[in-house]
DNA sequence: CCTTGACCTTCCCACAATGGGAACCTTTAT
DNA sequence: ATAAAGGTTCCCATTGTGGGAAGGTCAAGG
């Protein structure tokens, strides 16, 4: 099977698997003597374990962790929850913070008449004029 | 006032200061006879106000449409109310997508038990394991 | 047999935003 | 005078992905 193969059946580009190869993020495959690399179903079984970390969110680091645990007998499952529960925390926080701009943007969107004349809360916001009552 | 009290006085680094102007986003200042950047009340308020959008997410692309509008004494605030709303639905739906990386990894770590046995439908789940019963 | 098109190879460049650091100059305070 | 603090430019790194050029290879069809 060539990268294009590989490519299809794991939805990984087929630019991303040499930059995943590259950075050692997955073994360098045979190669044919016409230095096309192979792939078998074991590393379309690889890319496609990378694919869904990466559809979870997991960072390359991350992920090459969950694949050297994926990889090892001898893991503990501790190990992948630890990995996993500290993730769920960062995309909270990343959730939290969104939410929060927009909060924000909405009350100001909301206060924005949207018409042709310049008065504009938003861009008032955004320059700090003090506003004649707070909220 | 040099960049480091601009920088002081607005929250954007020097660093950042440096990049702004040199992609274009603000002007180039005014120099000293020995080169150094002069800065004044007004290009603080620029950066407050670059400081201030870049908080609410907004990209220094929008924040550069946004910081024309500002300046632009006949825009219209329909125009500033648009990037603004396009803006809330980018966000929300980031964060819908946030959410679901998160539900279906909470699923998978109320499911591992986190022992020291290799078991972990963690990378199961990852790995495609068909498992027992579907979810 | 030879061409054409699809596919592969490597290599370089780009993005968005930010930080780090080197090498060097200026200002200020001791 | 000298040292510290802060300025200047320039280059590099990050994260993860894509684009594209220049060239090699393979399969199909005239």
């Amino acid at each position: 099977m060539n990268i294009g193969q590989a490519s299809g059946k794991s939805g990984v580009s087929a630019k991303m698997i040499r930059y995943y190869e590259q950075i050692g993020l997955i073994k360098p495959p045979l190669r044919t003597n016409s230095n096309y690399r192979r792939y078998g179903a074991d590393e379309v079984h690889v890319l496609r374990f990378i694919k869904r970390a990466r559809n979870l969110g997991f960072s390359l680091d991350e992920t090459s962790a969950l694949l050297s645990l994926w990889q090892d007998r001898s893991r503990a499952s501790a190990d992948v929850k630890e990995i996993a529960t500290a993730h769920i925390g960062e995309l909270e926080t990343k959730i939290t913070e969104l939410q929060g701009m927009v909060k924000t943007l909405k009350h100001l969107v909301h206060c924005c008449q949207g018409n042709d004349r310049p008065d504009c809360p938003i861009l008032d916001d955004l320059a700090e004029i003090p506003s004649s009552k707070g909220h």
